[in-house]
DNA sequence: GTACGGGTTAAGGAGAGGTTAAGATGGGGG
DNA sequence: CCCCCATCTTAACCTCTCCTTAACCCGTAC
């Protein structure tokens, strides 16, 4: 299945904690930067792409509430975990009025952090092995993507490709996104992603009336089944 | 595509519990269907299209965790929130490897599973970050903006100016402001801007009774529903 | 008149994106 | 062992969108 190294970020200016927490996620194969403070947390979310952040609340320069909500002013969806000692009703709500996607109370068992954040980071949720938009279907089991009940002939690349944009649907993912998901660090230094994607729209939209695949001026593609 | 009313399904063998939830996600406008055992909830789930599913896991002729085991292998990926008394480590982490999306523990606070369970809908039906002023919608996420529900296409120009303006509505925003968010600090010598102004606001307002971008003489710009 | 704030239009160029074909690669079947 | 096939990479070329620029147009104020 699908599986890169997740890329998190954890927000949090108690050290000890902070280094136990990276530790652990280093374990499991997880990568983790750290910051120490809410307003470098938020610039290196704007400027990096984490597949999640933990963010603890109490926070030095700017407190984790306004860095969640800040980020989500900026249109960014990335998941967001907030993870603190205050635990009554209200902060909670608090937490999830900013954008909080989960609420964790310390102290926590870090196994509980874990399966959180790979569930959040996970897109579309479970372990659910058929995704769908529209009339298109992608059988992650079968290997095998279908319109309308037919069967599409994809190479390896195109599946892949359609796999990352159709987990992201409707949203569009970025060029660089595609290419680091296609071939991790060492990427080819042609255009071969074009072609990929003129070969997938073929393929995917080739004799179709409605058009899935669409391209974003300037943000990259998208598979909606609205304009 | 928009804010639909939530079609939930609570699989719960606790009666009174039962229609204290429904009663309860009612008045937030919430539809719930309602199944006492697990395997009439497994049905209902395979049938319907809900939003999300609320289950409880000790349940009459199949527990919980079974039922998200079982649709999970059928390949449906709505957000299941676990809703159970069992507390430990242990229980939790098992919930989440059957599918879980979210375990909440008994007792608990109903807004706090109204607010889960929102969390939960929206990320899976790619409702996000939206800024909106009457039937003008900017989805920031993907990078689309809509009027009355039909796209407008927009050149990224065009999208971060009216990214500007929608932010500051209904106050009117500065030609300086809007050169110095679009261009930052080396700007072209021109009367680009006012080209933009005009691209904008005939893919804005161009075939619509109601105009929403006016010029405020010898001020800018400003996005508003009445003149 | 003319100066000014604002609106409208069209041309041109740069660059993003789309298309095509040829060669490289690599695995499976004869 | 070799050939065939699907796939991937590369590079060349084409198309078209988007941005800039520079016109010109219209009112109103001076």
């Amino acid at each position: 299945m699908f599986t890169d190294k997740l890329q998190l970020l954890l927000v949090e200016d108690d050290l000890d904690l902070a280094t136990a927490v990276i530790e652990y996620l280093e374990l499991e194969g997880i990568l983790c930067d750290h910051s120490a403070n809410g307003s470098a947390g938020l610039n290196l979310i704007l400027l990096n792409r984490y597949d999640a952040v933990i963010l603890d609340l109490n926070l030095p320069k700017m407190n984790g509430l306004q860095v969640c909500e800040s980020l989500r002013l900026q249109g960014l969806d990335v998941p967001v975990l907030m993870l603190t000692a205050r635990d009554t009703l209200n902060d909670k709500l608090d937490g999830f009025a900013k954008g909080a996607d989960d609420y964790l109370i310390k102290p926590f068992a870090m196994e509980e952090l874990i399966v959180r954040i790979r569930v959040l980071s996970r897109r579309r949720s479970g372990q659910a092995m058929r995704l769908t938009v529209a009339d298109l279907i992608l059988d992650l089991q079968q290997k095998q993507a279908f319109r309308n009940g037919v069967g599409l002939k994809l190479s390896p690349t195109a599946f892949k490709i359609l796999d990352v944009l159709i987990r992201a649907s409707p949203n569009p993912v970025s060029r660089e996104k595609l290419m680091q998901s296609v071939w991790g660090d060492d990427q080819p230094d042609s255009n071969s992603l074009k072609v990929h994607m003129f070969n997938l729209r073929k393929h995917l939209d080739g004799n179709q009336e409605l058009k899935l695949l669409h391209t974003v001026s300037g943000h990259g593609f998208a598979i909606k089944d609205n304009q």
